[in-house]
DNA sequence: CCCTTTCTTCACCACCTGATGAAGAACACG
DNA sequence: CGTGTTCTTCATCAGGTGGTGAAGAAAGGG
């Protein structure tokens, strides 16, 4: 429909988008640091200078407000895609550097608000773990090609997720303050012997399948 | 005061007991499955087949019950305790299984209900710290006794939390549905090498403890 | 019996929540 | 100018929240 966005249609639309991305940005900023059930459209919409009813006018409902918010198009992909442009290697390192560097930049990254939101909602929830099994498991698992696959990605899940909640949401020392290098001189190697190390052992049932490789 | 708790002053002191218990049951689960924020004292008052004013007739407050319900005195102690009567050989298998075993049982557990509502209160993001610091790392450390004793058992930190929200919080298959054992033969030599294994390499500035600030 | 203590219930409060509808202001076009 | 579109505000809604106070029902003791 209206895809100008610089002139063309009556009406008032230039203060339009720019509101609409100042209650965009408020609203990350909140949800990202409250998680969406203990943040009120009140609250985002008094923030950032703006009525409440905007909000609404503008993404409909709470939801609404909470996936424009957190859709990512765009934004994390290109950091993902540099953690698989590498071998298998060093491709710890890139894990765990890229993690906490694009989490250092700002707090009110996606991951972080879902990862906040997802105890208390239902669709973060959802949401999140569709993100990382798209993202992650699923990437990691077709780049190995081994039977335990996926097992291994999920013990990097494991560890992207503990180091995230230990460092971002509960901000656990000395997790919380360390530097980025030495997180990866600390998480690297596990994240590496996760997905290239001697395979775990199989000793018990036969849940375990094979392990080849 | 008071004390006796068995007969002795008028008053129906039967049922009242009772009644506390049963709340107190109801709470922890309710606590425990969607945290504290979305949990509504009329939801755990309904549930528990009471008045909502009798939650605060014997609680005071949301806080108070909350608190009650999170209190661990002489419940996980046991278990924790067990993990550092053996030496440091098995110490990875053991935090493992006494871990999952234990959470398995009950997700009611304190530990449960507190990563639930960390990251919506902070009143329980400071209760969890605590008990994770003086619980864990503390005890951890003094175990090591050797200078990186902080960071390895912070890296055990991060294994428990991450073990934690992939198969409690956020149920991340194959993390979610994997068997005891499964979990032990994947992350006990993990947490095994955090604390055993070769020291992290510290090519890059210092030592690692003078970083940070 | 009465009386005290404990438990239970009901009615109610002020406040906040997400959400709606309509009226009004800013703007760009004809 | 007027007109239509977009943005902004206001008043308001029903419903849920934590929390309170008083009155009533059991249970005991004297």
């Amino acid at each position: 429909m209206t895809e100008d966005g610089t002139h063309g249609r009556p009406g008032r639309w230039r203060s339009g988008a720019e509101s609409k991305q100042r209650i965009l940005r408020t609203a990350r900023e909140l949800f990202g640091e409250h998680g969406y059930r203990a943040t009120s459209v009140r609250a985002i919409a008094t923030a950032a200078g703006v009525d409440p009813a905007m909000v609404f006018y503008f993404f409909g409902t709470k939801q609404g407000l909470f996936g424009a918010a957190v859709d990512m198009s765009g934004d994390v992909p290109p950091a993902i895609e540099s953690i698989f442009a590498g071998g298998l290697g060093t491709i710890g390192e890139r894990i765990v550097r890229t993690l906490v560097e694009n989490l250092d930049k700002s707090g009110r990254t996606p991951l972080v608000m879902l990862t906040r939101s997802a105890p208390t909602d239902a669709r973060s929830e959802a949401l999140l773990r569709e993100f990382i099994d798209r993202e992650i498991t699923d990437r990691l698992a077709a780049m190995l090609g081994t039977p335990d696959a996926a097992r291994r990605a999920a013990m990097v899940n494991v560890q992207i997720l503990g180091l995230t909640v230990a460092r971002y949401i509960m901000r656990i020392e000395p997790i919380a303050s360390a530097s980025v290098d030495e997180l990866v001189d600390m998480f690297a190697p596990l994240v590496q012997h996760c997905l290239t190390g001697p395979p775990p052992r199989t000793t018990r049932g036969g849940t375990g399948r094979s392990a080849a490789e």
